[in-house]
DNA sequence: ATGTCGTAACGTTTACGA
Protein backbone atom coordinates (compact mmCIF):
# COMPACT_ATOMS: atom_id res chain seq x y z
CA UNK A 1 0.00 0.00 0.00
CA UNK A 2 1.68 3.13 -0.95
CA UNK A 3 0.78 6.40 1.39
CA UNK A 4 1.76 9.99 -0.12
CA UNK A 5 1.94 12.69 2.10
CA UNK A 6 1.52 16.36 -0.36
CA UNK A 7 1.31 19.75 1.06
CA UNK A 8 -0.31 21.39 -2.36
CA UNK A 9 -0.28 25.02 -1.28
CA UNK A 10 -3.81 25.41 -2.65
CA UNK A 11 -5.76 23.60 -4.67
CA UNK A 12 -6.89 25.65 -6.98
CA UNK A 13 -3.89 26.68 -8.26
CA UNK A 14 -2.35 23.25 -8.38
CA UNK A 15 -4.91 21.04 -9.42
CA UNK A 16 -3.31 19.83 -12.97
CA UNK A 17 0.14 19.68 -11.10
CA UNK A 18 -1.54 17.37 -8.44
CA UNK A 19 -3.88 15.53 -11.24
CA UNK A 20 -0.32 14.69 -13.26
CA UNK A 21 1.68 13.53 -10.11
CA UNK A 22 -1.34 11.11 -9.30
CA UNK A 23 -1.12 10.06 -12.64
CA UNK A 24 2.32 9.15 -12.61
CA UNK A 25 2.86 8.48 -8.66
CA UNK A 26 -0.63 6.10 -8.15
CA UNK A 27 -0.37 6.10 -5.08
CA UNK A 28 -3.58 4.47 -3.08
CA UNK A 29 -3.51 6.85 -0.91
CA UNK A 30 -2.55 10.79 -0.61
CA UNK A 31 -2.81 13.12 2.14
CA UNK A 32 -3.14 16.52 1.62
CA UNK A 33 -2.01 19.99 3.17
CA UNK A 34 -2.91 23.02 2.31
CA UNK A 35 -6.18 22.87 0.23
CA UNK A 36 -6.82 26.24 1.16
CA UNK A 37 -10.08 25.43 -0.03
CA UNK A 38 -13.65 25.19 1.77
CA UNK A 39 -15.13 21.47 1.64
CA UNK A 40 -17.66 23.15 -1.07
CA UNK A 41 -14.87 24.43 -3.16
CA UNK A 42 -12.73 20.96 -3.38
CA UNK A 43 -12.93 19.90 -6.78
CA UNK A 44 -13.65 16.39 -5.54
CA UNK A 45 -15.40 15.28 -9.32
CA UNK A 46 -11.48 15.09 -10.61
CA UNK A 47 -10.48 12.64 -8.16
CA UNK A 48 -13.42 10.94 -8.12
CA UNK A 49 -12.92 10.50 -11.67
CA UNK A 50 -9.40 8.64 -10.89
CA UNK A 51 -10.63 6.17 -8.41
CA UNK A 52 -10.28 8.28 -5.33
CA UNK A 53 -12.63 8.52 -2.21
CA UNK A 54 -12.65 11.89 -0.95
CA UNK A 55 -12.49 13.15 2.73
CA UNK A 56 -11.71 17.20 3.18
CA UNK A 57 -11.56 19.46 5.99
CA UNK A 58 -11.34 22.87 4.46
CA UNK A 59 -11.05 26.13 5.54
CA UNK A 60 -11.37 29.46 3.72
CA UNK A 61 -8.59 30.96 2.41
CA UNK A 62 -5.85 28.68 4.32
CA UNK A 63 -4.89 25.34 6.18
CA UNK A 64 -7.20 22.78 5.19
CA UNK A 65 -6.29 19.12 4.58
CA UNK A 66 -7.85 16.10 2.36
CA UNK A 67 -7.47 12.41 2.20
CA UNK A 68 -7.52 10.50 -0.98
CA UNK A 69 -7.86 7.11 -1.47
CA UNK A 70 -8.33 4.24 -3.81
CA UNK A 71 -9.74 2.25 -1.03
CA UNK A 72 -12.42 2.89 1.26
CA UNK A 73 -12.23 4.68 4.40
CA UNK A 74 -13.89 4.55 7.45
CA UNK A 75 -14.30 5.96 11.01
CA UNK A 76 -13.29 9.44 9.41
CA UNK A 77 -12.80 12.34 12.48
CA UNK A 78 -11.94 15.57 11.35
CA UNK A 79 -9.64 18.02 14.22
CA UNK A 80 -7.18 17.54 16.26
CA UNK A 81 -8.42 16.97 19.99
CA UNK A 82 -7.65 18.75 22.84
CA UNK A 83 -9.36 22.43 22.14
CA UNK A 84 -13.01 22.61 21.02
CA UNK A 85 -12.02 26.80 20.53
CA UNK A 86 -9.39 25.80 17.74
CA UNK A 87 -10.76 26.37 14.69
CA UNK A 88 -8.27 25.81 11.93
CA UNK A 89 -8.16 22.73 9.54
CA UNK A 90 -5.13 20.93 10.55
CA UNK A 91 -6.14 17.62 11.05
CA UNK A 92 -8.10 14.62 9.48
CA UNK A 93 -8.20 10.75 10.34
CA UNK A 94 -9.55 7.72 8.90
CA UNK A 95 -9.04 4.23 9.00
CA UNK A 96 -7.90 2.69 5.58
CA UNK A 97 -8.66 -1.36 5.23
CA UNK A 98 -5.73 -3.27 2.88
CA UNK A 99 -5.63 -6.57 1.35
CA UNK A 100 -4.56 -7.58 4.83
CA UNK A 101 -4.78 -5.31 7.80
CA UNK A 102 -6.38 -1.84 8.40
CA UNK A 103 -4.58 1.23 8.76
CA UNK A 104 -5.20 4.42 10.60
CA UNK A 105 -4.43 7.89 8.98
CA UNK A 106 -3.67 10.95 10.61
CA UNK A 107 -2.45 13.88 8.03
CA UNK A 108 -1.86 16.94 9.48
CA UNK A 109 -0.38 20.50 8.68
CA UNK A 110 1.43 21.62 12.05
CA UNK A 111 1.27 25.55 12.62
CA UNK A 112 4.29 27.67 11.19
CA UNK A 113 4.82 29.49 13.93
CA UNK A 114 6.89 32.54 13.11
CA UNK A 115 7.35 34.81 14.24
CA UNK A 116 8.70 33.38 17.22
CA UNK A 117 8.24 34.18 20.16
CA UNK A 118 4.86 35.30 20.06
CA UNK A 119 1.59 33.75 20.25
CA UNK A 120 1.70 31.94 16.73
CA UNK A 121 4.44 29.92 18.20
CA UNK A 122 2.67 29.66 21.46
CA UNK A 123 0.03 27.97 19.15
CA UNK A 124 2.56 25.81 17.77
CA UNK A 125 3.81 24.49 20.82
CA UNK A 126 0.19 24.10 22.45
CA UNK A 127 -0.49 22.19 18.79
CA UNK A 128 1.90 20.02 19.28
CA UNK A 129 1.41 19.30 22.71
CA UNK A 130 -2.37 17.69 21.48
CA UNK A 131 0.09 15.89 18.76
CA UNK A 132 1.54 14.42 21.51
CA UNK A 133 -1.39 13.28 23.44
CA UNK A 134 -2.46 11.86 20.08
CA UNK A 135 0.25 10.16 19.30
CA UNK A 136 0.36 8.53 23.06
CA UNK A 137 -3.04 7.54 22.21
CA UNK A 138 -2.02 6.43 18.87
CA UNK A 139 -0.01 3.70 20.27
CA UNK A 140 -1.63 2.73 23.24
CA UNK A 141 -3.81 1.12 20.60
CA UNK A 142 -0.51 -1.37 19.61
CA UNK A 143 -2.10 -1.09 16.27
CA UNK A 144 -0.79 0.14 12.88
CA UNK A 145 -0.96 3.40 12.35
CA UNK A 146 0.85 6.93 10.94
CA UNK A 147 1.09 10.61 11.75
CA UNK A 148 1.75 12.05 8.38
CA UNK A 149 1.76 15.84 6.67
CA UNK A 150 4.02 19.31 6.73
CA UNK A 151 5.12 19.08 10.32
CA UNK A 152 7.03 22.22 9.53
CA UNK A 153 9.73 21.62 12.08
CA UNK A 154 13.62 20.76 10.68
CA UNK A 155 14.32 17.92 12.87
CA UNK A 156 17.99 18.43 12.92
CA UNK A 157 21.10 20.51 10.96
CA UNK A 158 21.41 17.92 8.27
CA UNK A 159 17.53 18.64 7.09
CA UNK A 160 19.00 21.88 6.28
CA UNK A 161 20.71 23.12 3.19
CA UNK A 162 21.50 26.40 5.19
CA UNK A 163 21.24 25.30 9.22
CA UNK A 164 22.53 28.82 9.99
CA UNK A 165 19.80 30.66 8.08
CA UNK A 166 17.42 28.82 10.38
CA UNK A 167 18.62 29.06 13.65
CA UNK A 168 16.34 32.31 15.18
CA UNK A 169 12.98 30.30 13.09
CA UNK A 170 10.40 28.25 14.44
CA UNK A 171 11.14 25.38 12.40
CA UNK A 172 14.26 25.05 13.98
CA UNK A 173 14.21 26.89 17.39
CA UNK A 174 15.80 23.85 19.97
CA UNK A 175 11.82 24.11 21.59
CA UNK A 176 10.19 22.93 18.19
CA UNK A 177 12.61 20.48 18.01
CA UNK A 178 12.54 18.76 20.95
CA UNK A 179 9.17 18.48 21.56
CA UNK A 180 9.05 16.73 17.89
CA UNK A 181 11.63 14.83 19.47
CA UNK A 182 9.41 13.87 22.61
CA UNK A 183 6.54 12.85 20.86
CA UNK A 184 9.11 10.69 18.46
CA UNK A 185 10.21 9.37 21.34
CA UNK A 186 7.29 8.10 22.75
CA UNK A 187 7.86 5.12 20.19
CA UNK A 188 7.30 6.23 16.78
CA UNK A 189 9.99 5.53 13.53
CA UNK A 190 10.07 8.54 11.07
CA UNK A 191 10.03 6.41 7.89
CA UNK A 192 12.20 8.46 6.26
CA UNK A 193 15.16 8.06 8.66
CA UNK A 194 14.38 4.73 9.23
CA UNK A 195 15.44 3.75 5.02
CA UNK A 196 17.79 7.12 4.22
CA UNK A 197 20.76 8.63 6.87
CA UNK A 198 22.83 12.19 5.72
CA UNK A 199 22.23 15.49 4.58
CA UNK A 200 20.94 16.65 1.42
CA UNK A 201 17.04 15.73 1.64
CA UNK A 202 14.51 17.97 1.21
CA UNK A 203 10.68 18.44 0.89
CA UNK A 204 10.31 22.28 0.91
CA UNK A 205 12.36 24.81 -1.06
CA UNK A 206 11.04 28.35 -1.04
CA UNK A 207 9.35 30.12 -3.91
CA UNK A 208 11.99 33.06 -3.07
CA UNK A 209 15.28 34.12 -4.03
CA UNK A 210 16.38 31.05 -6.05
CA UNK A 211 15.70 28.41 -3.64
CA UNK A 212 15.10 25.73 -5.65
CA UNK A 213 18.17 26.58 -8.14
CA UNK A 214 20.34 26.79 -5.00
CA UNK A 215 18.91 23.78 -3.72
CA UNK A 216 18.37 25.99 -0.52
CA UNK A 217 15.72 23.24 0.74
CA UNK A 218 14.69 21.99 4.45
CA UNK A 219 12.71 18.52 5.58
CA UNK A 220 10.16 19.27 6.92
CA UNK A 221 7.01 16.87 5.65
CA UNK A 222 7.23 13.83 7.85
CA UNK A 223 5.87 10.16 8.26
CA UNK A 224 5.69 8.85 11.86
CA UNK A 225 4.83 5.57 12.33
CA UNK A 226 3.78 3.29 15.09
CA UNK A 227 5.86 -0.35 15.86
CA UNK A 228 2.79 -2.13 13.90
CA UNK A 229 3.26 0.34 11.02
CA UNK A 230 6.98 0.41 11.23
CA UNK A 231 6.90 -3.49 10.42
CA UNK A 232 4.85 -2.88 7.56
CA UNK A 233 7.89 -0.58 5.84
CA UNK A 234 9.46 -1.32 2.69
CA UNK A 235 10.35 2.15 1.65
CA UNK A 236 10.06 5.47 1.81
CA UNK A 237 10.76 7.98 -0.70
CA UNK A 238 11.19 12.10 -1.91
CA UNK A 239 8.93 12.78 -5.04
CA UNK A 240 12.13 15.45 -5.73
CA UNK A 241 11.45 15.70 -9.02
CA UNK A 242 7.71 17.38 -8.73
CA UNK A 243 9.25 20.61 -7.57
CA UNK A 244 10.82 21.07 -11.32
CA UNK A 245 7.57 20.86 -13.11
CA UNK A 246 5.10 23.77 -14.41
CA UNK A 247 3.36 25.67 -11.66
CA UNK A 248 5.09 23.36 -8.73
CA UNK A 249 3.69 23.54 -5.23
CA UNK A 250 6.90 24.36 -2.84
CA UNK A 251 6.88 21.46 -1.19
CA UNK A 252 7.12 18.10 -2.87
CA UNK A 253 5.73 14.56 -2.24
CA UNK A 254 6.70 12.08 0.16
CA UNK A 255 5.26 8.53 0.80
CA UNK A 256 5.56 5.23 2.18
CA UNK A 257 5.13 1.85 0.96
CA UNK A 258 3.71 -0.36 3.61
CA UNK A 259 2.97 -4.50 3.27
CA UNK A 260 -0.53 -4.48 4.19
C1' DA B 1 16.67 43.34 -4.68
C1' DT B 2 13.52 42.35 2.25
C1' DG B 3 13.81 38.95 -4.19
C1' DT B 4 7.66 34.59 -4.69
C1' DC B 5 3.49 32.52 -4.45
C1' DG B 6 -1.76 31.66 -3.32
C1' DT B 7 -6.00 33.38 -1.59
C1' DA B 8 -9.49 36.92 -0.45
C1' DA B 9 -11.73 41.22 -1.14
C1' DC B 10 -14.73 47.59 0.11
C1' DG B 11 -10.49 43.96 -6.16
C1' DT B 12 -7.38 46.87 -11.76
C1' DT B 13 -4.18 46.59 -5.58
C1' DT B 14 -3.42 45.54 -1.00
C1' DA B 15 -3.16 42.43 2.96
C1' DC B 16 -1.98 38.30 4.95
C1' DG B 17 0.21 33.85 5.57
C1' DA B 18 3.90 31.09 4.37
Amino acid sequence: MKIASFNINGIKARQAALCDWLDEARPDVALLQEIKSVDAGFPREVFEERGYNVETHGQKGFNGVAILSRLPLEDVQRGLPGDENDEQARWIEATVVGGRVAVRLCGLYLPNGNPAPGPKFDYKLGWMARLRARAADLLRQEEPALMAGDYNVIPQDEDAARPEAWREDALALPESRRTLREIENLGLTDAFRATTRGPGHYTFWDYQAGAWERNNGIRIDHFLLTPQAADLLTDCRIDRQARGGIKPSDHVPIWVELDA
